[in-house]
DNA sequence: TACAATCCTGACCAACCGGTCAACTTGCAC
DNA sequence: GTGCAAGTTGACCGGTTGGTCAGGATTGTA
């Protein structure tokens, strides 16, 4: 678990009487550390785990193989590092989400925020995506727990929404796969997309259309008043 | 390409004068070659291609490794294989969206349809979002050709649909998009719809009251009157 | 300068995997 | 039964891959 070792080396150097040596030799490390996994997030995004090789994962990051396993013990650490950074993308935006808040602007914003963050980051997508497709091996406690947890208190907004007359009765979490899937299916199933839609590539026009379209069919469908 | 060798041998037996040993053979060859595609898919399924190994493949078969490179001469021919038969249960189920149908009981159905095909064929499912997160190597002519011919039909028909004020104007490539996603979401990421619901397992219960949901958001999000 | 700690790397290895092959059995036709 | 095609299989091979390691280079400290 690299961020709890970075965690660790960080409380070190806070401790040290030397901090400023120590901490441009951690710059050392974790600019490594950064390089070596944004490397791995596009290798790993395109080929999995088992199709990707450290030798490739190496040579996009423009080092020798022989040091990825210096900064990651094992393919299996790094791809693990990988899933932690994408993780933490996952849980946010939905701030927005209050009871406070209208559901049209709540939940509009949501899906939005979501829409960009899928454009911006397709590969942490495709990663998470591979990893629910073979079964969540690795991060089944976080799903659980975090998420879960999440997902229920969000809920509870929702029904709030409902009991106050703003939108339909609604199965919150299933709305959330929903919206979700509807999304991160213009990263994950990009191929699909630009082949019925005949482009080589996803303009952000193109974007821009499915998120105001979605937007208005999830809004509508859940019977809120824009 | 298994489909055109089976399609060459058929004609062969056909045209010989001795059919009712040919078909016997056959039989074996079918039947082993059906044996070995439905482990193929399980395990395509699971680990992805690269994870996949032909012994596990033969082992869950019961067959030698070695027997496998008898009917399908290459890992690759194999998978392609099994795409090939994931395919096929693709482009059906659109039957019902055509012209003369009225557009609630055709996108309704269409979408019930759907999460019937991936309930019960959640394997078949994850191996085509797997080929589909991996850039679509394989297939992208078969999504460039016959998917993309399909829809743009289907496309013209919702457009009718708008003309004559049946729904609201939508973009049918766009919706299609979010049938797909939120209907394949429960086969291809059901570890995470599992840990959000607090279950082990996806229960009967459960999907048909996220398809029921699903239509009815989808429908009155297009503006359908049911 | 001397030292220690961290960083870096070419060379190497054991394990695994897809694929081959020669030998064997089975099933059918005459 | 004889011959031939199809099916079956254990043993084997070459290439790839994750991972190791010894030794050298850099960096910071006293």
């Amino acid at each position: 678990m690299p961020a709890t070792e970075s965690l660790a080396r960080a409380e070190l150097s806070r401790a040290s009487d030397a901090p400023v040596a120590l901490r441009r030799k951690e710059h050392i490390r974790s600019a490594a550390e950064a390089d070596i996994l944004a490397a791995a997030e596009t290798v790993f995004a395109r080929a999995g785990f088992s199709g990707a090789t450290m030798a490739e994962i190496a040579g996009a990051a423009g080092l020798p193989k022989a040091n990825l396993h210096y900064y990651f013990r094992t393919k299996a650490a790094l791809y693990r590092a990988v899933l932690d950074h994408t993780l933490s993308l996952w849980l946010a935006e939905t701030d927005g989400i209050r009871i406070d808040a209208n559901p049209a602007d709540a939940l509009g914003n949501y899906i939005r925020a979501k829409m960009r963050l899928t454009a911006t980051h397709r590969d942490a997508s495709r990663v998470f995506a591979n990893e629910m497709l073979h079964g969540a091996p690795h991060i089944g406690k976080y799903l659980r727990t975090e998420l879960k947890a999440l997902v229920d208190e969000k809920s509870r907004v929702i029904d709030h929404w409902t009991r106050q007359g703003l939108m339909d009765a609604i199965d919150a979490r299933h709305l959330f796969f929903t919206i979700w899937a509807a999304t991160q299916t213009y990263a994950d199933f990009q191929p699909q997309v630009c082949a019925v839609l005949g482009k080589t590539r996803l303009t952000h026009a193109e974007l821009d259309r499915a998120t105001d379209q979605l937007v208005r069919v999830v809004l509508r469908g859940c019977g809120i008043r824009a």
